[in-house]
DNA sequence: GCCGTTTTCGGCCCGACTGTTTTCAGTCG
């Protein structure tokens, strides 16, 4: 809400020719508030100088913050946005479309909304304006065409874009492979954001033609965009754009560097560029004085050049990540895959999965896990199939069967227990206590107020015998959004009662996010993560939910499944 | 409006592209 206000304050000012550092000065304080990860009043506090410790937040922003929390209102804002019209803000939302275009429109022509716009510029009476023309008339109507389908398509889960960015790899990798001096995914995708909009895909050759000329004729094209010497851009078949940049090797380092982003964090950087006199852009650096141009081969060299340690791409989100590279190596070693030794949250055929429990632990042996915890579904759930304490025990015969089999692999026997709706729990104590682990979650009910559901959760992971809080927010992306849970509340009882917050990997899921596992650490709530996998491919989201740990800053050390299980068993609530 | 190992005042990221111009403003990523 206060994110939208100061967004909204922003294009206000913005349309009124106010001098863009102060616009920005409101973007970045909307960003930084939507980055903290947690409510603004628990930093608040009542007193607006206490806001001032958020980078971006100075005596203006944090005096308006105060006023809002206390009153509910802003008078600034009731001040600016007099008299402007509510359309307005749709038509800053057309491509090509800025706010010196949306301020002429308005003064000069009364347009103020989409459908004025689009019949002004059908008639022809846009060109009437100074600087306007038939193409800009042209344009504008594409933008809203443009527009209108863009509010259709969504962005794509980052599950689908990483394996299909490295099919496109791998196809012109066998088409053109002698003339690839290098290629790499940039954007959103290299930092692992968990949904993507866009491709971006970066190649190193001397050979551009030829590459260009394979990629726009890759199987997988649905129709090609713009086609040029160094870049092309395509719709895919899947619907999704992928730009295609090719460079020479001697701007590869600067290139994969700028086209990675994130954005705010490439503005950071050339500001710390500019104050050794050094211009960095995405061909390499320039000195100030001279106009010397130095070339950065590798992304390494650019972060070196600047005395500072390379930042892993999941972090380049301008959250604090180049403070730390600045500082005397403070850089986290992040945690990878391969520190994972275990799986704690898959499902088998006893519920929804359609894998036995020897198929689902063969493939997760066959990926260099040292055990894994089977957490089918109980009976709260009836539509997963749920297990009953009878079935339950026919399951547990079977694993102990199949734990005879290997001397390198464990299966402990474990549930994902449903919280019902009252915060009661699907089994009684007697029986929690002969599992080996218990994994908690909610799926139902989940439109309950805040205090509601936070009340219920808390109720449930204070029992001796709930070691995992599952998928937290029970998000689903782009389908169900997240519950109103007091998170903050919950990591503090989590971290209080030796409950451990999960990282569900699954690519819908991806709960926590980064913002959140940065707090979960902070409040010093211990973490897992684990695939949600329901089948031997959804190991996949081992991978994934490693990414989100990376984004949240966490080292091998923070997460408690990249210990051996004597090791984590010791540190099960109900062990200590 | 924010901020400070060049500054409490005077800065504030960089380049490409487009359409309209004939040197540039606006927009975008």
């Amino acid at each position: 809400m206060l994110r939208n206000l100061f967004y909204r304050i922003a294009n206000i000012l913005d349309i009124q020719g106010e001098i863009i550092f102060k616009i920005v000065a409101y973007r970045r304080a909307a960003d930084a508030i939507e980055h903290l990860g947690r409510d603004v009043r628990a930093i608040w506090n009542g007193d607006p100088k206490n806001l001032r410790e958020i980078p971006g937040i100075g005596k203006e922003i944090s005096e308006k913050i105060d006023e809002i929390l206390r009153t509910g209102e802003l008078a600034y804002y009731k001040k600016i946005s007099k008299g402007v019209p509510p359309g307005i803000f749709d038509l800053l939302q057309i491509p090509d479309v800025g706010p010196k275009t949306v301020a002429r429109l308005w003064n000069e022509l009364k347009i103020t909304n989409v459908a004025k716009l689009e019949k002004a510029a059908r008639a022809g009476k846009l060109r009437g304006l100074k600087g306007f023309g038939a193409k800009s008339e042209e344009k504008i109507l594409a933008g809203i065409e443009a527009q209108r389908r863009k509010k259709s398509s969504t962005r794509v889960l980052l599950g689908v874009a990483h394996p299909f960015a490295q099919e496109i790899i791998a196809a012109l990798r066998a088409s053109c492979g002698d003339a690839i001096h290098d290629i790499a995914p940039a954007g959103s995708l290299r930092r692992m954001k968990p949904t993507i909009g866009d491709l971006d895909i970066l190649v190193a050759s001397d050979a551009p033609e030829k590459i260009i000329t394979a990629f726009v004729s890759l199987p997988i094209v649905q129709s090609v965009n713009a086609q040029g010497t160094t870049k092309a851009s395509i719709i895919a078949d899947n619907g999704m754009q992928v730009d295609l940049r090719v460079l020479e090797a001697k701007h590869w380092g600067a290139a994969l560097q700028y086209f990675t982003g994130s954005k705010e964090h490439n503005i950071a950087l050339r500001n710390i560029a500019l104050a050794q006199g050094l211009s960095l852009s995405e061909w390499g650096f320039k000195r100030v004085k001279d106009d010397k141009e130095i070339f950065t081969p590798r992304e390494e060299e650019v972060y070196e050049k600047l005395g500072l340690q390379w930042v892993p791409p999941e972090l380049r989100e301008a959250t604090g990540e180049l403070e730390l590279a600045q500082n005397n190596r403070q850089m986290p070693r992040l945690i990878e895959l391969q520190d994972l030794k275990a799986d704690l949250q898959l499902h088998s055929n006893w519920s929804d999965g359609s894998f036995t429990i020897e198929q689902m632990a063969e493939a997760a042996r066959a990926r260099g896990l040292h055990y894994i915890a089977v957490t089918d579904h109980s009976q709260g759930l009836g539509i997963a199939r749920g297990l009953t304490p009878e079935r339950l025990k026919q399951q547990w015969k079977e694993i102990d069967a199949l734990n005879k089999k290997w001397n390198d692999f464990v299966v402990l026997k474990s549930i994902e227990m449903e919280i019902r709706a009252d915060g009661s729990l699907d089994f009684p104590d007697d029986l929690l206590a002969q599992f080996d682990l218990v994994l908690v979650s909610t799926h139902s009910a989940l439109k309950q107020s805040r205090e509601k559901i936070t009340a219920r959760v808390i109720r449930a992971i204070q029992n001796p015998y709930v070691d995992i809080f599952a998928h937290p927010t029970g998000r689903l992306l782009g389908q169900r959004d997240e519950s109103a849970l007091d998170l903050e509340e919950v990591f503090r009882v989590a971290k209080e009662t030796g409950t451990f917050v999960e990282i569900d990997g699954a690519p819908e899921r991806l709960d926590l996010d980064d913002v959140r596992v940065r707090r979960a650490r902070a409040v010093g709530a211990q973490i897992v993560i684990d695939s949600d996998a329901h089948s031997p491919a959804g190991f996949d989201g081992l991978f994934y939910g490693v990414a989100m740990a990376r984004r949240g800053g966490l080292e091998a050390k923070d997460v408690m499944n990249t210990l051996e299980w004597k090791e984590l068993r010791k540190r099960l609530k109900r062990n200590r």
